[in-house]
DNA sequence: AGTGTGGGCATGCTTCCTGA
DNA sequence: TCAGGAAGCATGCCCACACT
C-alpha cells in the first residue's frame, strides 16, 4: 500500500491553503520536505497530481481524485483520534456497570451520584448480572466492568479488589440467636431464613455455610429488596446473611443485632472486574478509586 | 553495519509584481 | 516595456532515524 495518511493531510493542506509554502508552515515541515511528498507520489503512479503553470498550484484530475479521498479519510482520522484521546482522559465514555449481588446496590447507588457529579459526560449504566452470565459480556466490551466477590481466573480480565467485607447473620434484637457469640449450621436448622429472591446456588450462605455441614433451613423465604429484609429479620419473621455494610445503619439504630457466621466468621473481598487494556482509562480508574475511597470511610 | 525513508539545507528556475 | 526584487516550487545532496 502506497498511499499514506501523511501525504493525504499534506494534499489536503496544499489544496485548502492554495500553495506549497503556507501548508508545509501549517503541517510544521519544510516546503522541500512538502514538495519531496508530493513528487514521491507522482513518481510512484507516473501521474501528475497538480498543473504547475502558474504559481498558484491546480489539481489534475488524478489530483482531484486523491484529494477527494483525503476529504473522506482525512476528517474521520482526525474525529476518531479527538474521540479517543477524549476517551483516554475520560472526558467523554462510557461506564457500563453488571453487579453480582442485590446489596451492592446499596453502597453503589450513592457512589454513582457520586460518580456523576465528577464525570457528567460519562454514560453510566448498572445492570444487575445475577439473572445473566456477566462474563461474556465483559469479554465482548458489551459491559465495561462486573462488581463481583467471586474472583476466577479469566484471561485479558483483571480483578481490582475495592474493598473487603464480612457478612453476618442478622436477627431481631430479642431472637434467641442473639445469645450465641457466632452462629454455626446447625443454629439454622430451626429458623426461617429470607435470602434475595435468587436460585440457592447463587447464594453464599447456602455455598460457603450451609451445604457444607449439609444443613438446610427450617424454612426459607425469598424477596426482592434489602429494606424488606431488614423489615421482616427486625419483626422476627426469620433470620438473614447480609453483608456488614448493609447491615451498619441498622445496628447503629439498634433496629437488629447481627452475629458473626461461624468461629471465624464469613469474609470476603469484593471486586472490579475490567478488561486489561480499559482499566488505565482515567473514567475506569477514578470508578475504582472512588468505590475504594467510599468503602474504606465505612 | 547496511539499507531505506523522511525531511532539511542550499540553490536554481519560473512567475508575478512594481516602479522607472 | 523592461529590470529588479519577491514569492513559490523543484531538485540534489546530506543527515538522522528506524529497521533488519
Amino acid at each position: 500500500m502506497f498511499i499514506e495518511l501523511r501525504q493525504l493531510r499534506s494534499l489536503k493542506a496544499i489544496y485548502e491553503l492554495g500553495n506549497l509554502t503556507r501548508a508545509a508552515q501549517q503541517l510544521n515541515v519544510t516546503q522541500s520536505a512538502l514538495s519531496h511528498q508530493i513528487r514521491s507520489i507522482e513518481r510512484y503512479f507516473g501521474l501528475s497530481l497538480f498543473i504547475r503553470k502558474q504559481k498558484q498550484l491546480q489539481l489534475t484530475v488524478a489530483g482531484e481524485r486523491l484529494f477527494a479521498l483525503a476529504q473522506r479519510i482525512v476528517p474521520q482520522v482526525e474525529e476518531t483520534e479527538l474521540a479517543l484521546q477524549r476517551m483516554a482522559e475520560g472526558s467523554t465514555g462510557r461506564l457500563n456497570i453488571a453487579i453480582e449481588c442485590h446489596s451492592c446496590f446499596d453502597w453503589l447507588l450513592p457512589l454513582l451520584d457520586q460518580y456523576r457529579e465528577r464525570w457528567p459526560n460519562i454514560e453510566v449504566d448498572v445492570r444487575l448480572g445475577i439473572s445473566l452470565d456477566p462474563w461474556p459480556s465483559l469479554a465482548s466490551g458489551d459491559i465495561d466492568t462486573v462488581i463481583t466477590s467471586d474472583k476466577t481466573e479469566q484471561s485479558d480480565i483483571v480483578f481490582e479488589s475495592l474493598f473487603d467485607y464480612e457478612a453476618l447473620l442478622a436477627v431481631a434484637r430479642d431472637h434467641p440467636l442473639t445469645s450465641k457469640q457466632y452462629i454455626e449450621p446447625h443454629d439454622l436448622g430451626v429458623h426461617t431464613l429470607i435470602t434475595y429472591a435468587v436460585p440457592q446456588h447463587q447464594l453464599d450462605i447456602f455455598n460457603y455455610f450451609l451445604t457444607p455441614a449439609n444443613v438446610e433451613p427450617a424454612s426459607q423465604r425469598s424477596v426482592e429488596l434489602t429494606a424488606l429484609m431488614l423489615q421482616l429479620v427486625a419483626s422476627g419473621r426469620g433470620v438473614a446473611a447480609l453483608p456488614n455494610w448493609v447491615l451498619a445503619d441498622s445496628l447503629a439504630k439498634n433496629t437488629i443485632a447481627a452475629r458473626p457466621l461461624g468461629r471465624k466468621g464469613m469474609h470476603g473481598t469484593m471486586y472490579a472486574a475490567v478488561r486489561q487494556y480499559q482499566r488505565q482509562l482515567a473514567h475506569i480508574n477514578e470508578f475504582i478509586v472512588m468505590a475504594r475511597q467510599r468503602m474504606s470511610l465505612n
